[in-house]
DNA sequence: TGTACATCAGTGAACGCGCGTTCACTGATGTAC
DNA sequence: TGTACATCAGTGAACGCGCGTTCACTGATGTAC
């Protein structure tokens, strides 16, 4: 179930210089940075480690990014636009065709397990694409961020088909993110990372599963 | 609904010594630690900090810790008790009598509650409960873990009162461990941060409600 | 087509910082006699 | 009750590290004439 498939071309390119002027600096460090996140995660996203990666002075640096801040923001974009293709890989595997309340909730399901499974596959760039933006420096907009935009489109696509009662529409993509986005950290670096590969799927699974019955309203169901 | 209760009574004291043998000092360092982590989180809880704010020299600690991951471990401990003495406390809030589904449902949804309510009063100190741990250093068992066995035995008590379908029961630590925690890091480091009062207070409210009719069981459940 | 020169993208040395950790030491404590 | 001495819990100086960032600079580039 969880084979890994590439699914984050982030390259690690050590190309070595052979002019005075790189000629597409900007972007061999922001691949640098990405590279560096990978393997080590936000911490290891600095301004001297980046441009050792790419065989420049740490001052070069500066050309481009105003600070290492500057410099960690782009790698966490790189990691949620990795994310992003990662989810929409699973969803268009999804078969078309048969009965939609059955597709919408296949869809839904597979973003959620598509969430969980980027995580477990770059949890370098999972924890970059989620690391501590200093205050003032957040985000303005939730509807900027891509995965929250597909979300909404699949939670939508639910009530359309009618498997989400309306009146529990309100807020819904905070339960579905919340649970998968506690799910992955607490299996990558909480309490679950211990869990065998048979106990971590049939988590994954259950988890998924609850999230969808919750939307659906349970039988006693408590707004 | 979040007023403010003093959670966690983790001082700071910052006395200064008179004596040349402390006495306490294994105590002073993790109370230092713990204030650290509390204003600073877990980057900030370093050998040099606990000691400057105990006052003493930083070598002094190394009687005590044999290294700053051990010091940075204490404060851990210190954070999963904080955030198991706020969850306890919501808790036994719940009046008992009346209705037993009604009481443990309100029961297990409070336990929930407290937990984010946890993480948004001592940021901190939530954020150094779960920080990565390197690896072979992780809790060997779960059970340990406080927090987990009293979920665990909410769950029992959801499923004794026939609230839970045991065929629901395995693994559903998991699935709401997950979700509070998602949501409290989503809110207090994520893209829910600049959410005001009241659109937290719903988020949290929808979002624990729909792990409670998860939990039951909906209408078109899918193990 | 050739050249002077402004602009741009890098270099190299240096700064100050805080960190973890080690070393040889010394002052305080308490116990055996 | 007094004292010698072992033990213990601290000190103080130093190490090497990697970091972000600034400075004055120089080599490469490309454009105007």
């Amino acid at each position: 179930m969880w084979a890994p498939v590439n699914i984050n071309p982030v390259t690690t390119s050590r190309t070595v210089r052979d002019t005075y002027h790189h000629g597409d600096l900007r972007n061999a460090l922001i691949r640098a940075a990405a590279g560096l996140a990978e393997r080590g995660g936000p911490d290891a996203v600095t301004i001297r480690a980046a441009a050792r990666e790419v065989g420049v002075t740490p001052t070069a640096t500066y050309r481009h990014f105003a600070s290492q801040a500057e410099l960690l923001d782009a790698a966490k974009q790189v990691a949620f636009e990795g994310m992003s293709r990662a989810i929409i890989e699973l969803l268009e595997a999804i078969s078309e065709g048969g009965d939609p309340v059955d597709i919408a909730v296949r869809r839904f399901e597979a973003s959620g397990k598509g969430y969980v499974r980027y995580a477990l596959a770059e949890p370098g760039l999972f924890r970059t694409a989620f690391c501590r933006t200093p205050p003032g420096h957040e985000k303005p907009n939730l509807g900027d961020v891509a995965p929250y935009a597909m979300l909404t489109a699949l939670l939508d696509r639910l009530v359309e088909v009618g498997h989400l009662d309306p009146a529990l529409r309100p807020v819904a993509e905070a339960g579905a993110w919340s649970t998968v986005h506690g799910l992955s950290m607490l299996l990558i670096d909480g309490p679950f990372q211990r869990l065998d590969a048979d106990e971590r799927d049939e988590v994954i699974d259950r988890t998924v599963a609850m999230v969808s019955r919750g939307l659906a309203g349970g039988p006693k169901a408590r707004t």
